[in-house]
DNA sequence: AATGGGTCCAACCGCCACATG
DNA sequence: TCATGTGGCGGTTGGACCCAT
């Protein structure tokens, strides 16, 4: 039970994954596009099993991938989609465009629950922690500088910790939620540079934008044959074909800060979905009446439309047409299989926050590189 | 240099939902 | 209605890496 036919087969490999296997899977991925994960190994000429190379390419290879250290922005996000999702790590990685669940799944348990608790604040219900909580806490962290005041942890005011207040908060940049940052450290991660998930692909179709640093120099800083994983700074990996999947450093990726209409675009986003997905269960608007509530008022009260002009609300609109699409889906294994170009197929591909202009144009431009 | 403990994250596992025959 | 195949999700874990000793 639960387990996949094709994964029962023997002499499949499992752990990590090679550069080659990468390389075949990717080049496999870029001329015939995602289709029926169970057939790929076989045609990619891999010892996978299918979900093996889904989660490979979802995670890893897919070119969209924004890596490198979570802005102060998306983690305020997480922060707050957590508080109303709980552990739904897919519908939070959807409003993370380039982060995968997975990431966000890790980055949760490695950082943000830890802060969390040293904040005095329950990671679970996001709501101040009973004393027994806080001194089942301090047994568990045993080291003095681990140890933050109960009092100090906290947040001015409990009622920046409800639901809605949260989302409130995000939609204005001088109020944004600050996890019980000190002022000296606010500063430093509001002026830290968002990572821009878009930069690549406006570098492969020159387009420079205000506010964008899109010069060669820049992209081609990002740019490594493989990544740190397998090679560390070897360069003799590689293939033709392979963007850039190298960690990015924030000091050296361009500006990108959430306006307000970018914030509510994410929220208004998030709602939306969650409306669509509450007609079907039900759940979401129930269990968390006032975060509904407060995103609703936050859409009318920002003017909120889907025809943003600005990059962000591009993406996000095409998030929701991806949406869409994939709802009236007619695109299927068979016209996967039917392609003879070198593109990849995006309107069968599950995740969103690609680009629209992902084309096998822009996959040329790899191998130039 | 060796080593032991802690952290991080890529990948696996098990389950569920849905489509199809 | 049931069996089977597949995609997708969240929880868990093994091992690589880092750092202090």
């Amino acid at each position: 039970m639960g387990r996949h036919s094709c994964c029962l087969k023997q002499k499949l490999r499992k752990g990590l994954w090679s550069p080659e296997e990468d390389e075949k899977l990717f080049n496999y991925i870029t001329r015939f596009g995602v289709g029926c994960w169970s057939s790929v190994p076989k045609l990619a000429g891999l010892q996978r099993c299918g979900k093996s190379c889904r989660l490979r390419w979802i995670n890893y290879l897919r070119p969209d991938l924004k890596r490198g250290m979570f802005s102060q922005q998306e983690e305020d996000l997480i922060m707050s989609l957590h508080e109303v999702l709980g552990n739904r790590w897919a519908q939070i990685a959807a409003q993370l465009p380039g982060r995968t669940d997975n990431e966000i799944k890790n980055f949760w348990n490695s950082c943000l629950k830890k802060k969390l608790l040293k904040q005095g604040i329950d990671p679970t219900t996001h709501k101040p922690l009973t004393e027994a909580q806080i001194k089942e806490e301090k047994k568990d962290m045993e080291t003095p500088s681990m140890q933050i005041p109960f009092s100090q942890g906290l947040p001015t005011t409990t009622a920046t910790l409800t639901s809605s207040q949260g989302f409130a908060l995000l939609l204005n940049d001088s109020n944004f939620y600050d996890g019980g940052l000190t002022e000296a450290s606010r500063e430093v991660f509001m002026g830290k540079p968002a990572l821009d998930p878009l930069s690549y692909f406006e570098f492969q179709m020159g387009v420079t934008q205000s506010g964008y640093n899109s010069s060669l120099s820049h992209c081609l800083s990002g740019l490594k044959p493989f990544d740190q994983n397998h090679l560390g700074t070897n360069s003799s990996y590689g293939f033709s074909s392979m963007p850039s999947l190298a960690n990015s450093d924030h000091r050296n990726v361009s500006m990108t800060q959430f306006s307000d209409n970018n914030s509510a675009s994410k929220i208004s986003s998030l709602f939306m979905n969650e409306v669509k997905d509450s007609s079907s269960n039900g759940s979401i608007m129930s269990t968390y009446p006032a975060a509904g509530c407060q995103i609703s008022n936050m859409m009318e009260n920002a003017g909120f439309s889907w025809e943003g002009e600005n990059k962000m609300d591009s993406l996000f609109q095409f998030h929701v047409n991806a949406t869409k699409s994939e709802e009236i889906k007619t695109t299927s294994w068979q016209q996967g299989q039917l392609q003879t170009h070198s593109s990849i197929d995006f309107n069968s591909y599950p995740l969103t926050s690609l680009s629209e202009d992902l084309t096998g144009a822009n996959f040329d431009v790899f191998q130039q590189i």
